[in-house]
DNA sequence: TATGGACCCTGTAGCAACTACAGGGTCAAG
DNA sequence: CTTGACCCTGTAGTTGCTACAGGGTCCATA
């Protein structure tokens, strides 16, 4: 029942590579944990509460600067959380638009695959769909 | 009627960054043109249909080393396009996947702003469904 | 003819958010 | 006392650009 870990322990525990660990503390996500004697990195139970919720945040898509915003909220509990619903609502809106342009995009990818003609790529319609439009001759040579 | 483009011209008609074109050049994606005197880039047609492929490829969400290769395969007009269709088909799947997860992102989204009930921070459910599960106490201490 | 501004050149560094080394130190088991 | 798993720092790579800095070129206008 060691609250104690290392860092490849708080990895394991939050699904997270131990370069990232490092690297969240270098950019100032996470706080840098005390060393033991060998110098190595003791998280404790507070760093693996921090980290959980810095993971969960990544996995619903919010950038590292809202996840950096959303925890600075998270600990002021007194204030008001419209600021939080914020954050929130945008990304939302933000996966929200990027869903509508990737619906678009697939659309296209579509109608092109079925038009493959399975011949020569002279005749090929992806190809085709990719290519500048072909120019009405101008005048004769 | 001048058929060689400088190279903001040739951003103009591409909607490409002069810097982006620049880049392609360097990566080898768009064969360097030749130089006028004064050493500016002197484009042709065939750059510019070059360049107009490579970004309608991008548009569609081709990586670039997709490009790179549906690139060589439109040179290929006589082979089948049979690797064509399949780098289609598979950036289709890359696309219908990610509109997946995007959706099941978006409805945990949703649910989280649905939630939340405006009071302060330390109530609020958004911040709540980021944290870690709460854990039922092991034993007094 | 000078000069101003728009354009062009190279080279390098920055962005997000990691990931992957290289070259070492630490620690517990056998 | 050695092996192997783990840890350390520091730096460079990834993707696809974008943004300078510090110059050179070109052309029209005064």
């Amino acid at each position: 029942m060691s609250d104690i870990l290392a860092i490849g322990e708080l990895g394991r525990a939050t699904d997270t590579k131990v370069e990232t660990i490092r690297y969240y503390e270098r950019i100032g996500l996470l706080a840098a944990p005390l060393r033991t004697s060998g110098n190595y990195r003791a998280y404790d139970r507070a760093h693996l509460n921090r980290l959980s919720f810095i993971r969960r945040s990544r996995d619903l898509g919010f950038s590292l600067e809202q996840v950096r915003a959303l925890l600075d909220l998270a600990d002021q509990k007194d204030r008001p959380c419209e600021a939080v619903d914020e954050i929130a609502r945008v990304h939302l809106a933000e996966v929200e638009r990027k869903i509508a342009d990737l619906a678009a995009l697939r659309e296209e990818l579509r109608d092109m695959v079925r038009q493959c003609g399975h011949g020569a790529v002279r005749d090929c319609r992806i190809i085709e769909a990719l290519s500048p439009p072909v120019e009405t001759a101008t005048s004769p040579d």
